[in-house]
DNA sequence: TTAGGGTTAG
C-alpha cells in the first residue's frame, strides 16, 4: 500500500469511527478492526447522503481503497436525493471516463438528473446509451424518457418513446398525462386518462388530479363531470389529503360552472386552503368580484395566492385603484409577497397608465432581488411599453435578448404601436418572426400598427399571413382587419371581410359604420344601422356617434334629429360631449339656423369653445347675429387677449 | 446486495 493510500485509509477508518453514531444498522459492520466490504460502504454513502451527510459521503467515496459499479451509483443517487443533479452529472461523467459501465439503476438516476436542468442534448445521449446497453424494454427508464422529452418540449420524441413501453404502469401514464396537461394539450391529457382505465390500469390520485387540471384548461367540463363520476365510483373521492377534491373544485370552477363547484365547497367538511383558494379563483375568472371578497373576507387562513388572487380580480373588473389599496394591506397583514404579486400591482399601474409608480414598484423589485425574474420583466416591459416610456421598455428588453419570448415581443410592438410609432412596430413584428411565432393578439396589434399609418400593403401581408397559417379569424381579429382596410381607404376589403362571417360583436359594427362614414358611404352605414336593428345588436354611443356623422355626411338633418333623441327615449344612452358636436355640425354645415339656436339653448351643458367657433363660423355663413353675438361673447371670455 | 421514474391554488 502507497503512502499515499496509507493516509486515505486512515482518514477513512476516522469517519468510520464516527458513522455508528450517525447510523446504528451499520453498527456491527463498522466496528471491526478492518475495512468493511464495499457493499456495506456503498450502503453507508447512501444512508450518510439520506441524513443529509452528502459531503461525508462524497468524502467516504473518496477514501475507498476499492469501489465497484454500485459505489458510483450510490454517490450519484446520493446527489440526486440531495437535489443536487449537476454534481450528480458530474460523477456520472467521472465514473464513463473510469470505463464503470452503468446499470440501469444508474441510467434511471442520471436520467431523473437531466430532467431536473432540462439537458435535453444530455437526456438524448444517455437515451442511446440505453439502446445500446439493451435496457430499452426497462419501463422505469422509459418513463424517465417520457418526462424529460415532454418537460423539454419534444412530445413526439415521449410519445413514441411511451409507444414502445411493453406495459406502461401507473407512473408512465401518469408522467404522460402530466406533461400534456403541462403543453396545453388538455385535449390528449384526457384522452390518456381515459386510454389508461381502458388498458385496465388503476389511476393514482395525483392522475386523477392532473387530468381534472387538464379539463379544467381545456374547459372540458363534460369530461370533467365524467371523471368526478369515476373518482366517486372507485372512492377517491375522501381521500385524506383532499387533493382530487379540490382538482374537482377547480375544474368547475374554471370551467365556469360555479354552481356546482359552489355546491361542492358549501358540502364539503373538510376545507384547506386549496379549495378555499380554487373557490376564490374561480369567482374571479368569472368576474364575480364581490363573491370573491366576501369569500375572501370568511377565510380561516389567507396566503400569498389568495391575496394575488384578489389583487388581480381587481384589476380585471378596471378596479386598479382598489388593487393597489388590497396590495398595501397585503405587505401589512400577510407579510409576505412574491414576482405574482409584484406582477399584478405592475398592471394595476399600467392600467392606471401611472408611471411614477410603475417605476417605484420596479425599483421595489429590484431592491427585493426580483429584477431577474424573467416573468416580472416581461411584466415590466409591459407596464412600461404602456405607460409610454419606451426607452425604458427597449432597455429591459434588451436585457432579456436570450430569455425573450412571444409575451416580450407582444409587449414592445404593442409599445410602438400604442405611442404612434408604427413603422418601429411593424419592424419589431417582422423581427419576432426570426425567433418566435405570433398569437392573435401579436397580428391584432401589427394590424392596427398598418392602421395607424395606412400602411395597406403591410396590412395585407399580416392577412395574407393569418389565411396562409390558419389563425382562427375570431372578432378581435376581424375588427382590426376591418379598421385596417377601412383606414387605409380600402372600404371593399373593409366590408367584405366584415360580411365574412355574421358576428353580433357591436365593436365590429362600429368599426364597418364609422369605416363607411370616413369613406364617404353615409347612407351604406344607414343601413347597416338600420340591419342592426332589424337583427336587434343593441347599438352603443360609438354606434350613435357613426350614424350622426352619415347623416352629417348625407345632410340627413331629419334622422340626425331623430337619431339624437332616440339614444335617450330607446336605447336609455347618455349624451356624451361627441354627440352635441356631431348635433351643433349638422346643423351647422347644413344652414338649420334656427334648429342650431334651438339646440344650443337646449343644452344641458355648455359648449365648449370650438363648439362656439363652429356655431360662430355657421351664423356668419348662414346669417343669426343674435346667436352670432352670443357666440362671440363666449368665445371673447375663453380669450380676452386675443378677441376675435 | 448498483432499488431507479411521477406530485393540487395565481
Amino acid at each position: 500500500m502507497s503512502a499515499a493510500a496509507g493516509a486515505g485509509v486512515s482518514t477513512l477508518r476516522r469517519l468510520l469511527q464516527t458513522l455508528p453514531l450517525l447510523l446504528p444498522q451499520l453498527k456491527t459492520q463498522l466496528s471491526a478492526s478492518s475495512i468493511p466490504p464495499v457493499f456495506v460502504l456503498n450502503r453507508a454513502i447512501e444512508a450518510l447522503a439520506s441524513h443529509d451527510f452528502i459531503s461525508y459521503a462524497q468524502q467516504l467515496f473518496d477514501q475507498m481503497p476499492e469501489r465497484n459499479g454500485g459505489s458510483w451509483n450510490a454517490l450519484i443517487s446520493a446527489y440526486s436525493r440531495s437535489n443536487q443533479p449537476n454534481n450528480a452529472l458530474s460523477v456520472f461523467s467521472f465514473m464513463c471516463k473510469e470505463g464503470v459501465r452503468p446499470k440501469d439503476v444508474t441510467l434511471a438516476s442520471v436520467l431523473g438528473c437531466c430532467s431536473d436542468v432540462l439537458d435535453l442534448s444530455l437526456a438524448r445521449q444517455i437515451h442511446a446509451l440505453v439502446l445500446k446497453l439493451g435496457f430499452s424494454s426497462n419501463v422505469i427508464i422509459n418513463t424517465s424518457l417520457v418526462d424529460i422529452y415532454g418537460k423539454c418540449d419534444v412530445m413526439c420524441d415521449a410519445e413514441r418513446v411511451f409507444d414502445y413501453i411493453p406495459n406502461p404502469n401507473v407512473v408512465s401514464w401518469n408522467v404522460l398525462i402530466r406533461r400534456y396537461y403541462e403543453l396545453g394539450r388538455g385535449g390528449d391529457a384526457i384522452e390518456a386518462l381515459f386510454q389508461m382505465i381502458r388498458a385496465g390500469v388503476l389511476p393514482l390520485n395525483f392522475t386523477i388530479s392532473n387530468s381534472l387540471l387538464a379539463c379544467a384548461d381545456a374547459s372540458a367540463l363534460l369530461e370533467g363531470r365524467q371523471i368526478h363520476g369515476f373518482v366517486v365510483k372507485i372512492g377517491y373521492y375522501s381521500d385524506i389529503n383532499s387533493l382530487v377534491r379540490n382538482c374537482i373544485l377547480e375544474m368547475y370552477a374554471k370551467c365556469g360552472a360555479l354552481d356546482e363547484a359552489s355546491e361542492l365547497f358549501d358540502k364539503s367538511e373538510r376545507r384547506d386552503t386549496f379549495m378555499w383558494t380554487s373557490m376564490l379563483s374561480g369567482y374571479v375568472a368569472c368576474g364575480r368580484i364581490q363573491e370573491a371578497a366576501k369569500l375572501f373576507d370568511r377565510m380561516p387562513e389567507r396566503n400569498i395566492v389568495s391575496w394575488n388572487a384578489m389583487i388581480g380580480g381587481y384589476i380585471n373588473c378596471s378596479a386598479s385603484a382598489k388593487a393597489l389599496d388590497f396590495f398595501r394591506s397585503m405587505k401589512g397583514e400577510e407579510g409576505a409577497f412574491d414576482n405574482y404579486t409584484l406582477g399584478a400591482v405592475l398592471k394595476a399601474c399600467a392600467e392606471l397608465l401611472d408611471l411614477e409608480k410603475g417605476r417605484q414598484v420596479h425599483g421595489f423589485a429590484y431592491r427585493h432581488g426580483y429584477h431577474l425574474d424573467h416573468y416580472l420583466c416581461n411584466v415590466l416591459i409591459g407596464m412600461y411599453a404602456k405607460c409610454g416610456h419606451l426607452r425604458n421598455m427597449e432597455a429591459l428588453f434588451f436585457r432579456i435578448l436570450k430569455k425573450r419570448d412571444r409575451v416580450s415581443w407582444n409587449s414592445v410592438i404593442l409599445g410602438y404601436e400604442r405611442h404612434c410609432r408604427g413603422e418601429e412596430a411593424l419592424y419589431a413584428l417582422r423581427e419576432m418572426l426570426r425567433e418566435a411565432s405570433p398569437n392573435e393578439s401579436t397580428l391584432t396589434i401589427g394590424l392596427s400598427a398598418c392602421a395607424n399609418i395606412f400602411a395597406l400593403d403591410h396590412g395585407k401581408q399580416i392577412h395574407a399571413y393569418i389565411l396562409r397559417n390558419g389563425y382562427r379569424i375570431d372578432d378581435i381579429i376581424r375588427d382590426a382587419l376591418v379598421s385596417m382596410y377601412s383606414k387605409c381607404r380600402f372600404m371593399d376589403y373593409s366590408i367584405r371581410v366584415f360580411e365574412e362571417r355574421e358576428s353580433r360583436d357591436v365593436v365590429i359594427w362600429n368599426s364597418v359604420i364609422l369605416g363607411c362614414v370616413y369613406n364617404g358611404k353615409g347612407q351604406y352605414a344607414l343601413e347597416l344601422f338600420e340591419e342592426m336593428r332589424k337583427r336587434e345588436i343593441k347599438a352603443d354611443n360609438v354606434t350613435f356617434i357613426g350614424t350622426l356623422l352619415a347623416c352629417i355626411c348625407e345632410g340627413f338633418v331629419d334622422l340626425g334629429q331623430r337619431y339624437f333623441n332616440s339614444m335617450s327615449e330607446d336605447y336609455s344612452i347618455m349624451h356624451r360631449m361627441e354627440h352635441y358636436e356631431c348635433m351643433i355640425e349638422l346643423f351647422s354645415k347644413h344652414g338649420c339656423m334656427v334648429e342650431l339656436e334651438e339646440f344650443v339653448k337646449k343644452m344641458p351643458l355648455e359648449p365648449t369653445v370650438p363648439m362656439w367657433l363652429r356655431i360662430y363660423d355657421a351664423c356668419r355663413e348662414f346669417g343669426n347675429p343674435s346667436l352670432g353675438k352670443t357666440a362671440e361673447k363666449y368665445i371673447n371670455e375663453s380669450n380676452p387677449l386675443n378677441p376675435s
